[in-house]
DNA sequence: CAAGATTGAGGATTCAATCTTT
DNA sequence: AAAGATTGAATCCTCAATCTTG
């Protein structure tokens, strides 16, 4: 039992960066959240929401894929669509294919605020995180989370170039 | 309107970076949690009072610290060392200087389970986290989510060595 | 029976208010 | 009055059970 502290440089190394990992999520989340609460009046999890619908296909998405895009149980999904929706930012619509399928939709008040809220969102990013790391360990950091999300089967691309805006048709610019 | 996702591949970057630290946390410590809950019967906030109480100068803290330190509200705190303490992993003891404070302390027991959770966890952060790792990345992701830390005045200095039992302190308060 | 979604019960966390000590 | 800690009310999330459809 002695030696409490280097029972291995590397495993210690390790427990030091899962630990960073722990806090610098709660940090970094807790600040950002406020923000976004505050100017917005979004949590965190709605704002996702709102992101992954945005750039969903048709802006729908099933309840049980926004699950696990969200890494949520399905009941809090279930409750979570239920706030968005009563506030009006989500529409719920059932699948003409598949009648046991619901599909979380974006309205277009909900298009608006997550327009509103990528400024808030882009600026609390920077101010809490970005702005205190150099580009290239944006990138390491970004290349590190990737792989581990890759090792755990949890990598979702996410895409952005607008390769499937079909016929979206409504045309709410940006 | 074109060029929705790159209104700047820089802030794009960082967005990204941003998201991968959201699903990166998530998606380990779930896995990490439920291995820790299975084997030692241990949440990851129990388990955390436990390492820092276990790294403190006389394996006591003050519950005011132990909320700083990991992140929750004071309310929190108070309703985590209750179940803790209903286990007999901690105990209460107060302060004979100031009487408004009321300290940790980790028990034997206490001390025995954390003994008994390092293994699991070790084994668990290899194996979800660091193994997906180089060592190399393991220190860029370390030293970024550090200066993150720092950045936001959250960096609380992890250390194994006793070296600061400096008289704590009656210092003036106030 | 299996898959998708919802509901009810219970746990954990937070904010605001309260209590005690300085 | 301020600091440290606790309590009560409210919110959010999860697990298990249920319901509906394939």
């Amino acid at each position: 039992m002695e030696g409490r502290c280097d029972g291995g440089a590397v495993d210690e190394a390790r427990f030091q960066a899962w630990l960073n990992l722990l806090q610098g999520y709660s940090v970094v989340s807790a600040r950002i959240e406020t923000e976004l609460e505050a100017s917005i009046g979004l949590s965190l999890p709605e704002h996702e929401v709102l992101v992954r619908l945005a750039q969903a296909p048709e802006r729908k998405l099933r309840m049980f894929d926004l699950a696990s895009l969200l890494l949520l149980s399905k009941s809090g999904v279930t409750r979570l669509v239920d706030r968005l929706e009563r506030r009006g930012l989500v529409v719920r619509q059932m699948s003409a294919e598949d009648r046991r399928v619901v599909l979380a939709g974006l309205t277009d008040e909900g298009l608006k605020t997550f327009e509103r809220a990528r400024p808030v969102l882009a600026a609390a990013i920077e101010q809490y995180f970005a702005q205190h790391l150099a580009d290239h360990e944006v990138s390491e950091l970004r290349a590190a989370l990737r792989k581990v999300l890759e090792g755990n089967g949890e990598w979702h691309e996410l895409r952005c170039s607008p390769a499937y805006e079909q016929a979206t048709a409504s045309s709410p610019a940006s």
